[in-house]
DNA sequence: CAGCGCGTCACCAGAAAGGGTGATTTCGCC
DNA sequence: GGCGAAATCACCCTTTCTGGTGACGCGCTG
């Protein structure tokens, strides 16, 4: 996937670099084709520019959430999450397990397929020896895993 | 899916690239001008979905630890109860939903059908506004039902 | 007594969750 | 460069859960 990534960017700025270099040679009245491939390097520049941004913003939706009238100072137990082999991941799931969402909800905010989370909460199952998620959550909170 | 996204960009790319190169060879002025803009609108895509992807990861949920009072014993609140029309008997399936059983165990643990531990369940549900049972075990917690 | 709340139970359809298997990609490590 | 862990996604099948409807008995109360 991060191929796909170079080899646009990569693709991008071969053609404007070419673009650019050939013109140099060109008569000056092509100028309007270079200011075409300033405007791409621009555009360019901007949407990614305005990517972050947009993201940055989500993060910032992250934040308001936090309004957790959870217990004061959870502290998890690594030593658990060791113990039991639990990979971060999963623990996410865990915890968005707890928090009340379908498969389908948790898929959306970890922005996974629905089957993908349907695996990990297959492995957090397993891991905490739980049949039913309810259980696991149980057992995750006994455990100190989740707060 | 993936090899379609891949192959879609890819081709994009080329045909962009393979046009850029032919219209080169040409004095369409207008045309040029054209495709320049295609190439900045193409290369401001590029760069939203490059920086959204590249940042994609970092939407994490940022803990704020907020300082809240000891959690001191459980004491159920009465007025909650009151306030959502909980019966005893819902409060008893709903502690033993939270610690994980299921409906045929509970129905075991109470000496009802399981039946009846599903019509229990549905009040319960539907009196704390949950469509789920994860997320009526959290509203509980959070309502100083249950402990 | 009639009505009401509560608890009990049943049936059914559909949604959600769980179990098992296999596959691909990415990353780090030797 | 191969190898294993982690993460991703798909498909199929079973179990559990949820929603909606209906029904019965019991005890309390107007």
């Amino acid at each position: 996937m991060r191929h796909v990534l170079i080899y646009g960017v990569v693709a991008g700025l071969c053609v404007a670099i070419l673009r650019l270099v050939e013109y140099r040679f060109l008569v000056l009245d092509h100028s309007l084709e270079i200011y075409g491939g300033l405007v791409a390097v621009l555009f360019a520049s901007v949407g990614i520019w305005l990517g972050l941004k947009l993201t940055r913003k989500q993060v910032e939706v992250r934040e308001v959430v936090v309004e957790v009238p959870a217990p004061a100072n959870f502290v998890r137990d690594e030593a658990q999450v060791a113990a039991l082999g639990l990979t971060p991941r999963e623990l996410e799931i865990l915890e968005l397990m707890a928090a009340g969402l379908s498969n389908r909800e948790i898929a959306e905010r970890a922005f996974v397929s629905e089957n993908t989370v349907k695996t990990h909460a297959s492995r957090v199952l397993d891991k905490l020896g739980a049949a039913r998620r309810t259980q696991a959550i149980q057992r995750a909170k006994e455990l100190r895993l989740i707060g």
